[in-house]
DNA sequence: CTCTAGATTATCT
DNA sequence: GATAATCTAGAGC
């Protein structure tokens, strides 16, 4: 069993928490499956009631309640009728903050990841589609996710959560408890924000998030979106061409 | 390569 | 009744 990482990393404001989680490794352990490992590379930060973006300004109810909980624990809910975004809640209890984890590098589990994405896009097609089997609808889905690199299977807040089987029910649930089914461990990195030498670049930058165009200003120009630059894994379209395995 | 429309439903006013 | 912390396919260049 893992340690998972000091909940006091998350006690700080919700930049500096946000900054921290850089880095950190998601780990979901699946009953038999094999266990899922990846490095966060890309985050949003929420802050209070303040803050026009956040879910939590509509106050203490409903999904976002876990938000004004103690540190540590996951805050999931769906967005756009189909897709779900994991969130870590950092803060003192009370504060409701929280940080969107965007994107995720792969790194162990590979296999298991990519399966779990062909289930959710099947899951997805499911709900639209006639039941019919349509076998060559299948083999595509499988063929398009079995294509890609392995570093653009988490590469957005709803394929993370695709990827790491991240279900609303998980909303609530203690990430920095090693027994968790879904919870997060120290990286090896030499400084909190700081990725290894040799792994991609070291700098960690910051820009306005990404969706909330509704929210106006200053919260869609504030550069509360950490990542990792030039991480292949992070979210959006990518600069280079990545080979398909 | 960039751009845009459309899928889908819980949660919000 | 409207909207959303998104993603993909397909069209156009």
């Amino acid at each position: 069993v893992d340690r998972a990482i000091d909940r006091t990393l998350l006690h700080d404001d919700v930049l500096a928490a946000a900054r921290a989680l850089i880095g950190v490794r998601l780990i979901r352990a699946a009953g038999d499956m094999p266990r899922r490992v990846g490095r966060i590379v890309e985050v949003e930060a929420y802050d209070g009631p303040d803050d026009l973006a956040s879910h939590a300004r509509f106050g203490r109810h409903g999904r976002s309640a876990p938000m004004f909980g103690p540190p540590g624990r996951a805050y999931v809910y769906r967005v756009y009728g189909m897709y779900t975004c994991l969130n870590v809640v950092v803060g003192p209890p009370g504060s409701p903050s929280a940080v969107l984890i965007r994107a995720v590098e792969p790194l162990g589990g590979i296999e298991a990841i990519r399966t779990a994405r062909i289930q959710h896009d099947l899951r997805r097609r499911r709900s639209t589609r006639p039941p019919a089997a349509d076998l060559t609808a299948v083999a595509a889905v499988r063929d398009r996710i079995g294509r890609l690199a392995d570093a653009r299977l988490a590469a957005g807040p709803g394929l993370v959560a695709a990827a790491f089987s991240v279900d609303v029910d998980f909303t609530g649930i203690d990430l920095c408890d090693p027994a968790s089914p879904l919870r997060l461990a120290p990286g090896d990195d030499p400084a909190p924000g700081r990725i290894p030498a040799g792994q991609g670049s070291m700098s960690v930058i910051a820009t306005p998030r990404i969706g909330i165009a509704y929210a106006g200003e200053p919260w869609v120009s504030v550069p509360w979106r950490f990542l990792v630059e030039d991480s292949p894994a992070a979210s959006g379209p990518r600069r280079r061409r990545l080979p398909t395995r």
